[in-house]
DNA sequence: TTTTGACCGACCGACTGCCTGTCGGTTTAA
DNA sequence: TTAAACCGACAGGCAGTCGGTCGGTCAAAA
């Protein structure tokens, strides 16, 4: 008995299987063929919806990107929330947004998946940055931050966090992840001219974002 | 004709025709049968001297790691050199290194290449850190620089610089990337609490590393 | 209004070719 | 003689292909 549905619904339930599988076994321990026997579908199906497992691959991060940087954005164009308490929750809502990206972000530091890994750091890195950076004008017009290059510093600013805290790149200890996190703040307060400690609502941010 | 030759060395020519062949096709684009037809032996050689084809590019890896660190480290230890030239110098060392390293690093922005690329910016973020580190911390000493948190200081401009100056992670026009240098050099004088303009030695180093 | 049939795209699953890793056996050098 | 370097057939699994099937839709005919 065939089931046929329309394209769009079916490619869904395509990409929210292959979203749990490969958050599960990442992306090259999960087969084409263990997508398709769990949504159901014979292999035709699957290459017709998705010209190869790369091209699902580029629409799951899409999907992320779109719910990710929305609510990120929704949150920078409210006006009426101090600035510095706007960028804490616009980074905020980075990691905990959807019901799962939780589970999926848990997973995406296995080796395995290089490849997707790579894709949402570039996703991140030049989404946020100009989000956050329309934020810091606003911050410097309001004599809180001070610098020639806010794009350039946010850019820094993000692709250390998302490298350093969000990876395992840098194999820390609690402690020590501790003390990166004083040394982030400091640093990020000397790279957008803030005065010193004017950041340290950030650091409280992540510290109960961690438990 | 069967032809024996010192576990060593057959490793290395495996690793070199492994080097060659990743360069050329990817990671994934080269097949363990490429690499034995280059090399000229069979398939269970080759599985004699690696347990699997991550653990080749684990072996690839240590042996970049051990020239690039070498090399760097050698450097920073020598104290004839003004402190800001050294790290010119360290930095540069990494680019240009061995005679391959250059194709190397032309080949290893492919997606195919995101595990290995993931795996050498470990190396690189938590290796050459910890040498630019002391230099810094002589630097200190000296009165050039002043910060608190040298060491997180400088893991901060090395993964920057990684991330966005060597990888294809942000796309960037001729121009961006110049204006993007002058951001860099800017921030990193106010991470390291150096003299405004006294790291400008340092964009001349990118200008000609990138002819 | 109802029926017919052409058409299109969703769907199917056998099949191809390639790939990694294994294993029992063979050769060589010490 | 013995250890280790070497061999190549083989198993199991994988991504992607392709010719063909089936079901919904819509317009024209009854």
């Amino acid at each position: 008995m065939r089931i046929v549905k329309a394209a769009e619904e079916r490619r869904n339930e395509i990409l929210d299987a292959a979203d749990e599988l490969f958050g599960q076994k990442g992306f090259d321990g999960t087969s084409t063929n263990d997508i398709l026997l769990k949504v159901g579908i014979a292999r035709g199906t699957l290459y017709h919806h998705f010209k190869s497992k790369e091209d699902m691959i580029d629409a799951l991060i899409e999907r992320y990107s779109v719910r990710l940087l929305g609510s990120a954005q929704d949150i920078a164009a409210n006006k009426s929330i101090p600035v510095v308490e706007r960028i804490v929750r616009v980074v905020m809502a980075l990691n905990l947004n959807g019901r799962s990206s939780m589970e999926i972000m848990e997973h995406i530091h296995k080796p395995q998946n290089a490849l997707m890994h790579q894709k949402i750091q570039r996703v991140i890195i030049n989404g946020i940055t100009p989000i956050l950076t329309g934020i810091i004008r606003e911050g410097i017009e309001q004599e809180l931050f001070s610098t020639p290059f806010p794009y350039e510093c946010m850019e820094m600013i993000v692709t250390y966090a998302n490298t350093v805290f969000d990876d395992d790149m840098v194999p820390m200890t609690d402690e020590e992840r501790t003390s990166r996190m004083q040394a982030f703040v400091f640093n990020a307060e000397r790279l957008l001219g803030a005065e010193s400690g004017s950041l340290m609502h950030v650091m409280q941010m992540f510290g109960s974002q961690q438990a």
